[in-house]
DNA sequence: GGAATAAGTTTCGAATGAGAACCTAATATT
DNA sequence: AATATTAGGTTCTCATTCGAAACTTATTCC
């Protein structure tokens, strides 16, 4: 039925199998997870300090950075020097969402935000702006969607360059 | 006050300034974006497929199709061959979130997900699966948190490389 | 013509969101 | 020591959104 696609190379049928989107998005999908993450990477750790750059309720903030300590992307801990102030800092796993984060970004600015962005995200060894967040091949080059293919794993294990099927599906067909 | 954080290059007050990251979120930071999105990926185009693969109310997905229509991620056009059926399919700026949704995906596998993925996306000319998507500098070093700074873009248009100010701040601090 | 299919809408109860006021513990002020 | 202030939450409402199921409309199949 339905047998309008011809390709077996899709993705399987939900998010039971090995997905890690679905994943992703049980934490960060959340309202105001990813700008809680944005100040987070700008500096931000105190809880008064998220509700002025957020406009938030309280209780929401209250309950996303619950939720993104659970998650292991914050950890809460008590200041040291004032035992009111808890600082909210990230976790590496907290870290290694910023190449989501500025891929978003990125989109956000090339496509809805007229104005190239103000503070620039730079390299620190030499000034220079980073470059535009890019899909590559296992040897650096950028691919487009075109150059795309879903692969099982089992067929790749065997490491050797293959010819691709004739019914292997790029993304963009 | 608050004198805790020693820098001034710190990302600006709200998001009201420069950001492309609300406006991503704006439309993709809805609860079911960005699995459709990945659905159009792996070559969903069809309501009926889509509520299926996704398990989706129905209303939800009208609601959800009709957001990224509106804001030029997918286009709906009339089936030629049977005028029942309308066709979702990915523009380029819908393309164009292809990084910013592996990266997520990315990062689901790598923390949260057991299992290494089944269908690996991998480059159409050698078969081999794409490397893990990072940030990168001009001349393609990849860069990690610590290597990075946020300029004030009023400074880098002289496009000099310049030794960066001892106040600037990493993102590692 | 009658059944089935595709793509929606409508309706309504449940869950989640936002705003404001209130609360508690630790510090600062007098 | 008594009081005020600050930091970080809760609790309380109310509005919005989500979700499941039933209903609608246009087209194609038999």
């Amino acid at each position: 039925m339905t047998a309008s696609h011809p390709s077996k190379l899709r993705e399987p049928l939900s998010f039971v199998a090995g997905c890690g989107l679905p994943l992703a998005l049980e934490v960060m999908g959340e309202r105001w997870s990813f700008m809680i993450l944005r100040a987070s990477f700008n500096g931000v750790r105190h809880f008064e300090e998220f509700l002025d750059q957020l406009g938030i309720a309280r209780n929401i903030l209250s309950n996303r950075l619950a939720r993104l300590v659970e998650s292991g992307i914050l950890v809460r801990e008590h200041c040291a020097d004032d035992r009111r102030r808890i600082e909210y800092c990230l976790t590496p796993k907290g870290y290694d969402l910023l190449p989501a984060m500025l891929a978003l970004r990125q989109w956000g600015e090339k496509w809805a935000l007229g104005v190239p962005s103000n503070p620039v995200l730079c390299d620190a060894r030499d000034g220079q702006p980073i470059s535009a967040i890019t899909i590559r091949a296992h040897d650096d080059r950028v691919l487009g969607p075109r150059e795309l293919t879903w692969r099982d794993r089992a067929d790749l294990v065997l490491g050797r360059p293959v010819t691709i099927p004739a019914e292997t599906v790029t993304l963009l067909e």
